[in-house]
DNA sequence: TAGATTGTTAATCGATTAACAATC
DNA sequence: TAGATTGTTAATCGATTAACAATC
């Protein structure tokens, strides 16, 4: 009795490929915009930033959607990356914590367009409940349980300041969420088999920060060594 | 003539070692914060989610900073890994695109305790224009090339819709910022020699929503198998 | 058939991990 | 000296890349 899906290739795509085919979807997509059909690897990859060997090789984990001599489909390929991540369903989203950030998770029209539904905002804090984000009101974070029961929300948002963050979690995590998106600075324990993801702002900008002082030690010593010639 | 920095071996460390810097650094400062003085690798991985054998090896590329048998300084460690990264300096940073998200930013507080000072708020929109924001007023755009000038700026921030960032990066590079993180949702082409970091909100969620699919996905398969199996 | 471009192979590179000698 | 823990070695794993046979 076990049906298998039709594609059994698509099963173990490495980490740093499905890491990428949200790049290509959006490339893909900016491509359609143009009204262009066909595309080669080439000008995928330049579109998407990457070189042609790894778009061939990344895509070639997904099935074999190209036509030698002739490149991708726009359209078809587009829909078959969509497909493997996920995108062509609804997924119901939470948020959690309506600061700046959550306000600005909320508003963000990437997350809709892509089939992320924000089916609540929630916020511990009663001064905020009742007020009006994005079309959708701040609800007490009490009314997690039941909003994940009823929306089937498997995708929860963290936006709330680090030190509540893990009671966040945990919550979620007891409500049946099994995947975290966590902006909070801070790390978060879960049980085996709960997904997290961390975006961390200040830590982007102190990767920056390195090298920006590697460069400018750089151009210190090469001045040093033309000094040394002269 | 040429002066080298005491520590050689701070040369080349690796891209992935660099992108957990910052996370030892926040653990450290947790630990502090407990007033927490010495910690052995095995406390400090586990504060900050990694393993310790991979903690180690990071260090290793800094230098020799632990006592064996003992563990490590807290507050030597920490000061070691900020002097590395180069948050023992401070570093000017203008934010472009002040909407929800610019922000977010803007207020966020994990940037300046680390070092990074917020110097200008910019948006192309004349009706943002002298709106505090944080404490810091909104100017035009078009005041960018002088505020990096006098402030020094290496590092930019982009906040803007994806349509206008390509040009906003145009002119970060044009006026001299040679470190770009960006947060609009398209590829950046920027000359050799200028850094980009790119945050996408929209592509973690995607990658998540992956990973539920496979879970879902592997549930079915299991409960076929149970099915035949009874 | 000739030209173009994919999908795959194999080599290379970099990151992770376990194990342990060095040493406090 | 005995116990603890670092820093390093070497093995393994996964990702990248160039090259090219397959094929449209």
């Amino acid at each position: 009795m076990t049906a298998r899906t039709s594609n059994d290739s698509a099963r173990d795509i490495p980490e740093a490929t499905v890491a990428r085919l949200p790049v290509y979807l959006r490339a893909l997509m900016t491509l359609a915009e143009r009204e262009i059909e066909t595309c080669s690897s080439e000008e995928l990859a330049s579109a998407a930033g990457v070189n042609s060997a790894k778009l061939r090789k990344d895509l070639s984990h997904l099935g074999s959607y190209g036509t030698r001599g002739v490149g991708y489909d726009v359209e078809y390929l587009r829909y078959q990356i969509a497909r493997e991540i996920g995108l062509t369903q609804d997924w119901p989203v939470v948020i959690v914590g309506i600061g700046n950030l959550g306000h600005a998770l909320a508003n963000y029209s990437g997350f809709r367009s892509r089939g992320f539904r924000v089916v609540a905002l929630l916020d511990a804090d009663p001064g905020r409940h009742d007020e009006m984000v994005a079309g959708i009101d701040v609800r007490p974070f009490d009314d997690l349980e039941s909003i994940v029961a009823e929306n089937d929300v498997a995708i929860g948002v963290i936006a709330t300041p680090a030190n509540a963050a893990q009671d966040v979690a945990d919550r979620m995590v007891a409500a049946g969420i099994t995947s975290v998106l966590n902006f909070a600075p801070t790390v978060l324990s879960v049980p085996e088999g709960v997904d997290v993801r961390k975006v961390d702002l200040s830590i982007e900008l102190q990767i920056l920060a390195y090298h920006v002082q590697r460069k400018a030690a750089a151009a210190l010593v090469e001045a040093d060594v033309e000094e040394d010639s002269a």
